[in-house]
DNA sequence: CTGTGTGCAAAGGGTTTGCAAGTAC
DNA sequence: GTACTTGCAAACCCTTTGCACACAG
């Protein structure tokens, strides 16, 4: 049989030496299964937590690169699961970012979609590339088409 | 003899029929100096005016396609002007930004930094392009050498 | 003089902090 | 049982709105 959502969560949770909550468990599986960034008032309707906790267990999560805060058209917070390659120190989200017009939804895309060599003026460093685009998603143009 | 800063402004304001107020004077001298974004903060203090008046200001402006706002990356708003593509519907401000962890300082960069083309996985239709560096700029790579 | 800008006060929304009760371990 | 979590209340930004006065044209 295949590994139900929580065992997961719990998983994660146990490796950051986190309590495994309802509330914990609940964001987790909600980010776990989302195809694209998830506003926080999705994650509070579906945690059914208090605002204030779900701030708390967000940058608790954050914090140690669990999950990364993703740059949404509207300003308002969105989360998804770090890959791999987070750390409490860097949060290695060097992939880019899809925002679709149309659904409002945003999409983290795969790190070879930003492979391309900054190219800049004589004196600046840069240590992290981010790049986001706008535009309209798979589903979107699937829908039209 | 060299145009005062003041006669650019004065100028500006007229091509976009606004009253040429000291607030507004005060808002465009500043950000034509700029090297770099200009925080919020700053304008309240350069323009000694009244903060409401400053976010009233700045929208009037980032309306008619005279500044737009920066990405600042404690997520504080930083303005800068914008250069002559922007448009009241479209701010053009494809041009990529450069955030330095020293200085603090939020660059535009020239358009020719950002000339990469969009490689998205399939279905994915990108209308503009986001990308900012973070790293270390220029003037304090200069400090250090 | 007329209409736009400004400043003050107040409201609104998102986020953080303090503290007591609840829960995982 | 102990320490970490949660929830509620209140506080704290930043930003916007309403209204009366002031000033540019």
């Amino acid at each position: 049989m295949p590994a139900s959502p929580t065992d997961a969560t719990v998983q994660l949770l146990r490796e950051h030496k986190l309590r495994s909550t309802p509330v914990r468990r609940a964001v987790l599986t909600r980010l776990s299964g989302a195809p694209a960034a998830v506003p926080l008032s999705e994650l509070h309707v579906y945690a059914d937590a208090d605002r204030i906790t779900l701030y708390r267990t967000l940058k608790t999560f954050e914090g140690l690169g669990i999950i990364h805060r993703v740059p949404a058209a509207d300003g308002n917070a969105q989360y998804a699961l770090c890959g791999g390659a987070c750390t409490p120190e860097a949060h290695a989200h060097t992939h880019p970012h899809f925002q679709c017009g149309d659904c409002g939804q945003t999409f983290c895309l795969p790190e070879a979609a930003a492979a391309v060599p900054p190219i800049l003026p004589e004196g600046y460093r840069a240590r992290e590339t981010r790049v986001t685009y706008e535009g309209v998603c798979r589903l979107c143009n699937d829908a039209v088409a």
